[in-house]
DNA sequence: GTAGTTTGTGTAAAATTTACATGATCATAC
DNA sequence: GTATGATCATGTAAATTTTACACAAACTAC
């Protein structure tokens, strides 16, 4: 990416004689998957330079003429094929020297998704695409990396604030992986039966009379989200009164 | 403000032939306070246009080679005079048409202060500065209105993670003070006796031998925070765990 | 059919939360 | 100086929530 080939939509509407600011402004996409043990996140390996071959968080500069949501959307999509997943804020980092080319200013957007569901392509400035187990992400284009640790933290207190693993699980699950995902998120083992009491209690599961199969041991009940009741939760959120 | 007149130090670094990015990105600052009552927040009256006469949250572009959470302290400081606050970013706003007269990006920081510690006084585009009960501030500049009700969301969030009134009490208060500041912020009433038992179980409170003077009702026991213990608690938080 | 693996379940103790009412103490007005 | 008005300070019992903890049942693979 240099400097002089950025040429976006939109920018034909305002003149471009006037000098005003000489600055860029970007967006780049911490995507949480899950497969069924550990906690992934998708990157891309970049094909051009700054940090050419680098692994990233998918990520561009945004148009001037779409709002950054928007743009989050666009460039997630445009870089990894993926569509349709609810993107949320997290943070924007901003510090002067963050981009070797010059002032660029960040907001980082996360997301939770099923990693089944997911066909993911590179495209663009996207030479790979592919998940990573977050244990194992260590060094990342940018400040790509402290990017993903705040939005881990980001990930933890929100696991604290309302139910998650409607948007990480397959349809039909066992309380046992959802009990995974739980300790995968907050990285601490938790008690089985003090873990389905909590969960049950909620009120958001369904059981099914459907079990496991073809596993090498007794098959677990599986269970969906009432996907009513789950929203409802997280619209309104635990409250922490006091 | 007219774009053809924004001159920023530090632009003489970059190439100002190129043209890059025909935007600009700006800070916003929510400064609340609490007079004993009422929760406040610290707005300026703007002297230039857009939006010239109107009241909004203190803010302004930020300079090409500044950090923007330096940034964000700067303007504070040019509009309104105050200093040294502790800032912390909550959102970045950045719709095409949040700006009458371009592409403005804009990150919104919120802080709590003391306003009697305070010595404000309007400076640079600020024509007024003034403290306002948030309960009565209904018209603001550009979107701030918006960005005033997310910080107050984001307020209310806090409040339940960890504790405040550190920040916005003056050094010596009463429980009842503590807690109307609590109920400012949350916008409901507590139970007295719950409430003692609460804040005093977080043993982030040291009893004094002094009492309230001049008051006419039976004079309240003053405390103050330990600040060791107060800070402590910040940075750990309430934990929530399953 | 046996070994290996994971599932599913209950309870008692401890800790926390909630609801609730009254006498004590000061300034002020009379 | 005494009555009034206001706020302060305080405890408890019931309900709820949290925590710690162990073993028989059910399935596959061999």
């Amino acid at each position: 990416m240099q400097l002089e080939q950025i040429k976006y939509p939109g920018q034909e509407s305002v003149p471009l004689t006037e000098p005003f600011f000489h600055m860029a402004f970007s967006v780049d996409c911490v995507i949480f998957g899950f497969d069924g043990n550990e906690l992934k996140i998708l990157l891309i390996k970049r094909g051009e330079e700054p940090f050419g071959g680098y692994w990233a968080l998918p990520g561009n500069l945004i148009y001037l003429n779409e709002n950054i949501h928007d743009g989050a959307a666009r460039v997630l999509r445009e870089l990894t094929g993926l569509q349709n997943v609810y993107l949320e804020q997290v943070e924007t980092f901003g510090t002067v020297d963050r981009h070797p080319l010059g002032r660029v200013i960040t907001t980082a957007y996360y997301s939770l998704v099923k990693i089944a569901d997911c066909t993911v392509f590179a495209q663009s400035h996207a030479e790979e695409v592919s998940w990573f187990p977050i244990s194992k992400v260590s060094d990342l284009a940018f400040d790509h990396l402290e990017i993903l640790k705040a939005c881990m933290q980001k990930l933890k207190k929100i696991v604290r604030g309302r139910p998650v693993g409607f948007e990480l699980l397959p349809p039909k699950f066992t309380l046992s992986e959802l009990q995974r995902l739980y300790e995968a998120i907050l990285e601490y083992p938790m008690d089985k039966r003090n873990f389905r009491k909590k969960i049950l209690s909620m009120n958001i599961l369904v059981e099914l009379e459907e079990y496991q199969e073809r596993v090498a041991h007794r098959p677990a009940r599986l269970y969906k989200f009432d996907e009513q009741k789950y929203m409802r939760f997280l619209e309104e959120g635990f409250s922490f009164a006091v």
